[in-house]
Parts: C-alpha cells; sequence; structure tokens
RNA sequence: GCCGCUAUCGUCUAGGGGUUAGGACGGAUGGUUCUCAGCCAUCAAACCGGGGUUCGAAUCCCCGUAGCGGUACCA
C-alpha cells in the first residue's frame, strides 16, 4: 500500500483499519488431552482480525494473553471452542507467549441430542435453579462429572474427594452427552438419604416456609418426626411439601383417583366405606392408650375379626386422613396427627361420605 | 456452502483382534409390606452402514452415512 492509498482511505474515506494475524505457512500443532494432537492447515484459517477497528482486541487476542499472563497451565472448555485454538496458538507463536495444553471436553446435549444452552434451554441450565428446586450440590457434581467421563465399570457414586482423586482428563470420552434428570433425581435421592433425619430436616425447613405451611411456633421434634416417617421418599427437597402437607393443615382435597378406587363408585360401596370408618372412629376413640402398638393390635383385631381386609380399612383410612392413597406408614401418620385431629379427620370424611 | 468433531442398550458408559459385549439410570415382571417408596429376584434392551486387513473383527484401515459444533471488527 502506498502512501497516498493510505491518505486517501484514512483521511479522504476516513476509513478505520483493523490488525490481522497474518497466519502462518506451516501447519499448527494442537494438542489436546481429551481430544489428541493433530496437525491444522492454516490454509483453511483466516487472517483473523485481533484488533478491531474502533481499537479494542477481540477475544481470541485477550483471552490467549489472559491465559499466559496469568499462567494458566491447562485450557479446559467445551468443543464448541475447538475452532478457536489453532488461532489462539497462532497468536501465542507470534508473540512468543507460552502455550497452555487444551482438554476440549464433549458438549452436554439435551433429549434431542443438541447442545444445551443458556439461550435455548433457560432453567434446564440455570445451576441456581436446581439448589431452589431441592438438589444437592454433591449429586449435581457426581452427575455432571460422570457425564463424558467412567472411572471404571463399577463405581457410579464419587463424593467431592474421590472425583478430586480419582477424575482424569486422560479418561474423559470424545462425544457429546446427553443430559438426563433420572440419573441425576436418582443420584440426589442417594445424597438425601445420605443425610441424617436432622440435617435433612434443615434442608427441608426452607421449602415448607416457602409455601408457608411452616410457621415459627413449630416444634422441631414434632418436624424431625414428619421426615422421619417421610424416609426415603424425597427425590428433590422439593417433594416434601406434596408428601407432608397434610401435616399442617386439613384443608386438602381427597384425590379422586384415590376415592373411586379406595372408597367406592358406588352407593353400596361408599356406605361399606362408611361403616368401616365408623368402627375404626369408635376404635381410635376408645383405645386405652394413643401409641402405635395399641392402635395397631386394635385395628387389626377389628379388620381380621370382621373378615375385612387389611389394606381396604387402612387406605380407606388413609385417605380420610391424608386425602391421597400413598405416602409413610398410615400409624406414623396417625401418631404425628394425634388423636383429636385423627378423629376430627375420621368424623369429616364420613360425613362427606 | 465451507471447516472440524463424533459414532456400543432409550440414556450415561466399560471393554477393545477370539467375551454369553459388562455395569448403572430408566422400563417391565414377580416377592415382601397398610399404600407408595425401598429392598430382593428375574427379564427386555446396543457395537451406524459398506468395503478391506486377518484363520478370526464391535475392536485396526478406508469409504460412506448420520448427528453435532464452528463458521462475527461476540465471547
Amino acid at each position: 500500500m502506498t502512501s497516498e492509498d493510505l491518505d486517501r482511505f484514512s483521511v479522504v474515506e476516513e476509513r478505520r483499519p483493523t490488525v490481522r494475524i497474518k497466519m502462518p505457512d506451516t501447519p499448527i500443532h494442537v494438542e489436546d488431552i481429551v481430544l489428541g494432537s493433530r496437525n491444522i492447515d492454516p490454509a483453511t484459517l483466516e487472517d483473523e482480525v485481533i484488533v478491531r477497528s474502533n481499537g479494542m482486541p477481540n477475544y481470541n487476542l485477550t483471552s490467549i494473553i489472559d491465559d499466559a499472563e496469568m499462567q494458566i497451565t491447562h485450557v479446559i472448555r467445551g468443543t464448541e471452542h475447538l475452532n478457536n485454538t489453532p488461532k489462539q496458538i497462532a497468536i501465542a507463536n507470534a508473540l512468543g507467549l507460552e502455550i497452555p495444553k487444551f482438554a476440549h471436553i464433549p458438549l452436554v446435549l439435551d433429549s434431542g441430542g443438541r447442545k444445551l444452552s443458556k439461550r435455548h434451554h433457560g432453567d434446564l441450565v440455570a445451576v441456581n435453579r436446581y439448589r431452589e428446586q431441592g438438589y444437592l450440590p454433591e449429586a449435581m457434581l457426581n452427575f455432571v462429572a460422570r457425564l463424558g467421563w467412567s472411572y471404571d465399570d463399577k463405581q457410579e457414586i464419587f463424593s467431592v474427594a474421590e472425583l478430586i482423586e480419582k477424575f482424569d482428563l486422560e479418561r474423559v470420552g470424545k462425544s457429546g452427552s446427553v443430559f438426563d434428570i433420572k440419573k441425576l433425581e436418582w443420584l440426589n435421592s442417594h445424597y438425601i438419604n445420605q443425610l441424617d433425619v436432622s440435617a435433612r430436616t434443615d434442608a427441608v425447613i426452607p421449602f415448607w416456609q416457602e409455601v408457608g405451611l411452616l410457621d415459627s411456633t413449630e416444634d422441631r421434634d414434632w418436624l424431625e418426626s414428619i421426615v422421619g416417617a417421610v424416609g426415603e421418599r424425597l427425590t428433590t427437597f422439593q417433594d416434601i411439601i406434596p408428601q407432608t402437607r397434610y401435616f399442617f393443615t386439613d384443608e386438602f382435597e381427597y384425590e379422586a383417583k384415590a376415592v373411586k378406587k379406595w372408597w367406592g363408585g358406588s352407593e353400596e360401596k361408599r356406605g361399606k366405606t362408611s361403616d368401616i370408618l365408623t368402627s375404626l372412629l369408635q376404635i381410635l376413640e376408645e383405645v386405652p392408650s394413643f401409641d402405635v402398638e395399641t392402635v395397631e393390635t386394635a385395628i387389626w383385631k377389628y379388620t381380621d375379626e370382621n373378615n375385612i381386609k387389611r389394606v381396604a380399612a387402612m387406605q380407606a383410612l388413609r385417605i380420610a386422613l391424608t386425602g391421597t392413597s400413598f405416602g409413610p406408614s398410615l400409624f406414623d401418620i396417625v401418631m404425628l396427627l394425634g388423636k383429636d385431629e385423627v378423629l376430627k379427620r375420621v368424623s369429616k370424611a364420613i360425613a362427606h361420605l
């Protein structure tokens, strides 16, 4: 370019120049811990803009300089960055910078096999949302670590300490992996069940509070007993809400499916259910001592002597007390609710029938 | 379009010249229990296709195909 050209471009036409890097004419050697090493033909690369016309440097320039400045030893990133790597190496070579080790790890994909991204998947990739929903960080970490990596053909559960010890970039696979929420749920319930009742109660209290089930007067021991009764039924902490709301309020619907199956669809069957509940009401009222053993013995005595299926009586009672057909041991529920509340709910159910 | 990457059950994966191709999640079935969950037992389920190399390929090589990623004076 002559100086006349320069004047014409900058003064007359007011063009603002960019700075580009001239790509080398020898192959660019890229070493990658996951993908292995290869040589890139620089002819396939453009002479990359490294400084924009407004004077600001671009990503590939700043990034590789920053890495060098910070003495980064390993650049670990998604394979979406693969195409940037030779450009950055070329820049580093031109600048005489040290080249870090690269590891391009496979992408995490949605169930349709596409890259998970903020843009398209929103809450699915918002890590804080998982905590809000009651996932444990340990579960999340374990899950993500096993995406694209495995230690052997036996171990699925890895504590953070084990991950530190055993995780190895060399064993990371090359292909993308699908984010499978079912597996995360399994891991999460595993880690929740590792927690003792007290820790589980601590974890669950904010969830109760958030939906207004809990006021500050509730007794800690009672809460722990509820959590104890729920046992290993939590997949996420959030599950505590539907599974325990009837402990805090008697304002619940009798679930239609459960009612149809266990209370009966016909007048006749409803009548029978009503009779059973009436008998149970009397038994519960008159029982000499309100503890699990006494109540259980009394109820079994009644069902067995009257040729009533245990399951029928129990499910009828369960729906009366909780509105649903599943949940913790019914005797635990009875004790946790207390005699007065149990009698009240059974009476209400009989009236409803 | 161009450049690149990848390819084992539905999913996460182990393995890697000769195996009944292993495990886990999920699914199904049976057992246990007052239900659900759990637990126990059992079952279904895979080497992308085609050519080579080889006595023998899921495994090594080549070619297809498909999927994905990247294609900015974004990061």
